[in-house]
DNA sequence: TATATTCCTGACTAGATTTGTCAAGAATAG
DNA sequence: CTATTCTTGACAAATCTAGTCAGGAATATA
């Protein structure tokens, strides 16, 4: 069970896109930029989440990314499985044959953690988080954009 | 969040020598052998049980490991914080810093999870998870030690 | 006392993974 | 036409994992 940088990135920038649900495609310098994340490195991820149906993107001036639904049916759990690959935490992949070709001990403990992380992360939509970040939680970068659109 | 083979290979050990909770000491050789687990690595992860005060060691012949209490007091999450250092979901450890000096957006989410895992695997302990792994779950080797030790 | 057993400690290594970077190209708005 | 932005593939440094190894210390037993 490996949760690295790259779903925290994502998520963090899928936040910040549904932060600013507008039509407009945003580039990825900007999400960069507010986010602290290095842009070619999310460049890379956000080639897996439009792959995974979860972004459109738009080339030339004043293109950009988008999400593909609204931010209520975008799933934590699917930014992450679109992301990373090694989610799973049973040594044996789910396959039972760990100790010398069976189940070991623990094989029913590491699927009910599973269980009991994806269950987590897909029950929690784009929405549900920002709902959760509270306003005096963001940043001051973040509020100001907040506040940009809001009476933009 | 990253759960490796220390964990795992910890908890599996531990789960071996709670199956057998006799007054003897085990040797680490036994353990590895039967759980497939490199002995010297496990040696390794079993200083760090020594110092959690999760197990109890003795040197020489007919020396090993034992637990240090009745299976039912030690926590998988107890055994897991002994080995895993990298645990923590939070980008910031903990310090909600991690976007530019402020909480990012997806602070407060990781926060969660974390709690979420913890929560898990500190309910869970060793007795519980031996009660959940049934008899026909268990390999062919661990069927016939606890039938050795049922019998004699 | 001698010996075999077992833990104890620290250092070391190979390989995998993560965390990026970079360059060249394609699409497109204005 | 040109500047902007995504697209793709390759590359590289740093870190971490997973495992090895050698020498030493304690101790049960004969
Ligand atoms: S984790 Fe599945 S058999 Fe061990
Ligand atoms: S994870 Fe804590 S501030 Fe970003």
């Amino acid at each position: 069970m490996h949760l690295t940088t790259k779903g925290k990135y994502a998520v963090t920038a899928l936040l910040d896109l549904a932060l600013n649900e507008t039509n407009d495609f945003v580039p990825i310098s900007d999400l960069a930029g507010r986010q602290s994340i290095p842009g070619p490195y999310l460049e890379q991820l956000f080639r897996y989440l439009r792959k995974a149906d979860i972004l459109i993107s738009h080339r030339g001036p004043r293109g950009g990314y988008k999400l593909s639904r609204p931010r209520n049916e975008i799933k934590i759990g699917q930014i992450i499985s679109a992301v990373e690959d090694r989610m799973d935490a049973t040594q044996c992949s789910g396959e039972g044959n760990c100790s010398a070709g069976s189940k070991c001990l623990a094989h029913n403990l590491w699927t009910d953690l599973n269980y009991q992380v994806q269950s987590f992360l897909m029950d929690k939509s784009l929405e549900d988080v920002l709902k959760n970040a509270t306003y005096k939680d963001v940043n001051k970068k973040q509020k100001n954009y907040k506040l940009l659109i809001a009476t933009g």
